[in-house]
DNA sequence: AAAGGATGTAAGGATATCTGACAAGAGGGT
DNA sequence: ACCCTCTTGTCAGATATCCTTACATCCTTT
């Protein structure tokens, strides 16, 4: 009876992540630009995001409050993505 | 480390709400008009939905493909409310 | 035929998002 | 002190989305 939202289903247009992470339109889209993250777009060109996505972004935000610059987010995301090669899902 | 989106968070703009259901903006607003659904608005007066709302669009979808009227559904809805109100949780 | 219910469509205006460019503050290195 | 880079802010012009209102259309039912 409960549908939930698929953790990748992208579904949220940039000023629900803004609220959602409290984060401004030109860090989200620096992020992009740096490649931490990498939004869908829809018929109009405009970035979607997801569940995953957001979830991301709270994660740089912690890491870039603790000190750690968009280089070094890149390097732990990275590393990580590494590890879960070994043990990956298909959708 | 999953941070889900709460069930009545109202993060969806109409166009999302009209792919996830296959409603038209149409039928979404009409249904409003109705009094079927309650949405949200942001600060610029556009319709925000929440997972609880899509849901509702769905089951509104089904009975209206049953063949029941808008005041069919809402006469269900209406019923159901009241059972409802016996053991309510407030957020 | 007339009336009402449900949806499509269009117009005009308001709001949101896009890209690209430039500015500014913080911090590091010379 | 000066320069450089990183990160974010802000602005402008263009495109996309959404709003309300009104009228049209297609079915039913009477």
């Amino acid at each position: 009876m409960k549908s939930d939202i698929p953790r990748r289903q992208a579904c949220f247009p940039i000023r629900v992540v803004m609220e959602m992470t409290d984060l401004s339109a030109r860090q989200i889209r620096y992020y992009e630009e740096q490649g931490l993250i990498k939004p869908s777009r829809n018929e109009g060109n405009q970035r979607m995001f997801s569940v995953e996505d957001i979830e991301r972004f709270l994660e740089i935000k912690s890491l870039i409050q603790q000190g750690v610059n968009i280089a070094g987010v890149k390097a732990i995301f990275a590393s990580r993505q590494q590890k879960e090669g070994t043990n990956q899902k298909l959708d």
